[in-house]
DNA sequence: TCATCTTACGTTAGCGCTAACGTAGAATCC
DNA sequence: GGATTCTACGTTAGCGCTAACGTAAGATGA
């Protein structure tokens, strides 16, 4: 720790090098017109004094703070990992800077997590998921900011949207199922009144075995989103206990889905063999597990290149030509634990 | 988004209320001298005209920005979102803010980081490790707010430490292996030149089986770090090749030993009756992974409250009396993966 | 009853930076 | 060769807020 006196401010790097603090910020800023003789003397002068730059200040003056507020659920979850990594990479060639925080999938705390984010008056916002508190669609809609809503396709958009259709992603696990010859078919998922993209998955669950004529009452919801492995696995148990006789069952993520696998085998249960399991996410364990788990890979990287590319448009390059929202297709991918014909003999 | 015109400011609120700016900024914080009235007044105006306070002004001012630096390798590592969520909790009483970044494990990104972080001039600064480039300890010497790091001891701590000896955790390993009886030991990890801490491990793991007078060539570094449960299979696979009579392997991560694990099962051998594996980290999966994977707890939560405890001491409460550096003990978890004794007759 | 304290405000002067404008000297043009 | 443009700076004002100080009116005390 520097202990004597204040930090250097830019008047100081202007006195040693003797030129006014106009060019010394100037010799910061890479499109200025300073003569590159002084901006390498200033530099070198300031980096002698240790002086780092005040955002704080040239925010205030230039109305430019350089941040992009981003909330997302969990910061330990692979999938919204991916998409900050699609958003970091999208952006590394402008100065913005991400305001990053996690809501543990509460829309009460997002609301927190906005307004305090908007105080450091962001050049934009980007949220998680369409479903908002009244006081956080408020903020959000006159942040005066660009706002983008990702993860979702809400029915009433505050602004720009990456997201796909978690209802209609639930469906492809469905049908897939359907197409193996599963008939009795479960769901297992965390309480629903938080994660409302689990509630989404849910319901276009339910709504894809009506369409079937299939018996939608295999649910257990479990746990407080995010739904862990172990929850999965309790899940799991209460399921056979419930319905010993379900053929298949889809998992809210991969995660509970390896859990629930786990549990079925250690319950001497063979999947596929005695009950197919499908997972939701595409994680790194879907692919690795044995057997390897069938999943959704809803392109979470791309979610952050594309919010990425209308943040670069919006707030740079020609602000004018509005992008139009994004819809992502999400694949699944279908594995050993769903497929009955793949399995191999124990 | 608000279009006309810009957004309020506290004098704006003050004009409809009635009253000077300066108790406007007086109603925005909690020990000031308003009269309840006058507060409530102040801020349902502010709701009305949807004023937000702006911190970057406020920041500038009072020279206290709120925020609290914190790098960390990985957003994606349930190690550190514990620690964070330790961070957080410690801190929720605080009005402070994490400014957070992750770095992918390279050094010179944290320097990046630093560095722009620094210009939002934290009131302190918080990084994973005690491995930085010569200008990223310059920028954290010179800052003039403290430092701690964690998740390391290291040899010349910048300012506080609350960390761990990774060499002596791998230790705890090397030690129940030989308990166990095994004596053809290896290792699996990443590419040292980047994660520091798995390089400790590495380290304390050679050591360890050098005191014990036993082989210490058995090393696999294979990936990119933070190496994926992909690369442990892969680095298994090469393992098994170069050293088939290998006994048991120690992986620098819990997700590495799972790839590992499997990549032993679907070659057709038993684990722990062919071969032993130990992780690290105490995730979820190696609890729920069949069998169970022994592993090292290191407290990651720990680490982040004892953070928090010190950051509230030294920002606020009585930044006199300064608060030692803690140093967490990791603990082996001895599960199936590693004790021949519980394994159940396949 | 008058000095003293307390409460609840208002005034003034910046925090460190940059937008906008100004300007001297050199380069360019026809 | 005078008008024009360009380069490389300097000057001035102010971004929105708060620290520090000032003050009027009521409360308190002996």
């Amino acid at each position: 720790m520097r202990k004597p006196g204040k930090a250097p401010t830019m008047s100081d790097v202007a006195r040693v090098t003797g030129v006014s603090s106009m060019t010394v910020s100037r010799a910061f800023k890479d499109d200025a017109s300073v003569s590159k003789e002084t901006r390498d003397r200033i530099r070198k002068a300031a980096e002698k004094l240790g002086y780092v730059i005040d955002s704080t200040a040239s925010g205030l003056s230039s109305r430019r703070t350089g941040f992009v507020a981003v909330v997302i659920p969990s910061i330990n979850n692979a999938n919204f990992a991916d998409t900050l990594r699609g958003l970091t990479e999208g952006l590394r060639s402008t100065n913005l800077q991400l305001l990053l925080g996690y809501t543990d999938y509460d829309v009460k705390e997002e609301e927190r997590l906005v307004e305090l984010f908007l105080r450091r008056r962001p050049e934009a916002v980007i949220v998680t998921g369409g479903y908002h508190t009244a006081r956080c669609r408020k903020f959000l809609k006159n942040a005066g900011v660009p706002v983008a809503e990702m993860w979702d396709l809400p029915s009433k958009p505050i602004d720009h949207v990456v997201g796909f259709s978690n209802a209609a992603a639930a469906e492809l696990m469905v049908h897939h199922f359907h197409d193996q010859g599963f008939r009795k078919i479960g769901f297992i998922g965390g309480d629903t009144s938080r994660d409302t993209r689990g509630k989404d998955r849910r319901a276009g669950f339910v709504a894809a075995l009506e369409k079937l004529g299939l018996d939608t009452t295999r649910i257990i919801a479990w746990g407080t989103p995010p739904i862990t492995m172990r929850e999965g696995a309790s899940a799991m148990r209460q399921m056979l206990e419930q319905w010993p006789d379900t053929e298949a069952v889809m998992c809210v993520s991969d995660l509970s889905a390896f859990g629930a696998m786990t549990e079925c085998q250690r319950a001497g249960l063979s999947v596929p063999g005695d009950i197919a399991i499908g997972g939701f996410g595409s994680y790194d364990l879907s692919e690795l597990a044995i057997p390897d788990i069938t999943t959704i890979d809803v392109g979470a990287r791309d979610i952050g290149r594309h919010v990425a590319d209308w943040l670069r448009t919006v707030l740079t390059d020609s602000p004018g030509q509005a992008v139009d929202s994004v819809s992502i297709e999400p694949k699944l991918l279908a594995r050993g634990s769903t497929l009955r014909s793949l399995q191999t003999s124990d």
